[in-house]
DNA sequence: GGGTGTATACTCGGATACAATATGTCCGAGTGCCCCCGG
DNA sequence: CCGGGGGCACTCGGACATATTGTATCCGAGTATACACCC
């Protein structure tokens, strides 16, 4: 089981975006310079962010990426599932109804799958973890880091 | 991000091996039948339960798969580890560190990335439900599916 | 009867092929900003 | 001075290429069981 970097990118953007807000909108080839990253490839990453409204996108020569709403009102969450997709990782194929063992069908196949159940109530843990905590509270959590962060932007050269 | 099927089948064939425990073992062949799945592909994907000490295999021509451990002794986080590999879903690659962003390296940078951090601990939620779980429950939660197993299972002919 | 050889039905591990997804690049189109130029 | 036109620097979306992973099959080798055979 593997989760894309573009959830890293995502979130390391959104953080960056929030100690960057009054330098907004920041372009999104600054973006990638600022991590070393593939610049159109980020893009692509980061446009599932403007459609789930996380981010805002500006064209024209002044235009870039900042945040759309404040960031203690971003979820974790909210980034992770826009950019990996609202798909849980555990897909029950329902296989216990197949071959011999989907013969003589029981009153119990009506029921959801036991390990369906167990792997989805696993997920909706993991996710409450991230639901429970925002963007602001990542920017918190390193307070040194967002003054090296403006301080090395206000720096930054094209 | 995506998990293998063969977490789901390695669960059902320890749930079914768990019902079907008096006719240990049971061959690769019959387990494949029983779900109507790839046999080849399914023995590939049961091999690491073995190496896991969850699953046993017995080669010969009464050979098979058996349960290596009583079911209440087996957890659900034990098997998806085994088929899914012991690396975590979220991988920091630091890329705080790169780019203009790692400049002027600050004190922060020794500690852990709050953005791994905080992945980290959704996933040890995500465990915590599965560790908390074994065959032996899921068995108990399908008792009309163990009856039908065994029913069907002695109706089977190769 | 008991020991030995052989056939059989399994598993194991590696090699290989194919498909799906992730990663990365490129290009044409659209849009807002800025500046220049003409009224 | 002021308004329109054009260039510029962005984004958007799709098309395309490559790398990695997941899915699936095949084959040679090893091993335990069953059975036949022979002493």
């Amino acid at each position: 089981m593997r989760m894309g970097e573009g959830v890293e990118w995502g979130l390391h953007c959104c953080v960056t975006l929030g100690w960057l807000d009054d330098q907004a909108p920041v372009s999104i080839r600054r973006l990638a310079a600022w991590f070393d990253l593939p610049q159109e490839y980020l893009k692509k990453r980061l446009q599932p962010l403007a459609r789930a409204g996380i981010l805002t996108s500006s064209p024209g020569v002044r235009g870039g990426w900042s945040l759309a709403r404040p960031p203690e009102r971003i979820t974790v969450i909210e980034v992770v599932t826009a950019v990996e997709g609202p798909l849980e990782a555990f897909r029950c194929t329902e296989i216990r109804k197949r071959g011999v063992s989907g013969r003589d069908a029981g009153p119990e196949f009506d029921r959801p799958c036991g390990i369906s159940s167990l792997m989805r109530q696993a997920e909706l843990a993991w996710r409450r973890e991230l639901a429970g905590r925002t963007i602001a509270d990542l920017m918190e959590r390193a307070p040194a880091g967002a003054a090296r962060t403006r301080r090395n932007y206000g720096r930054m050269i094209d």
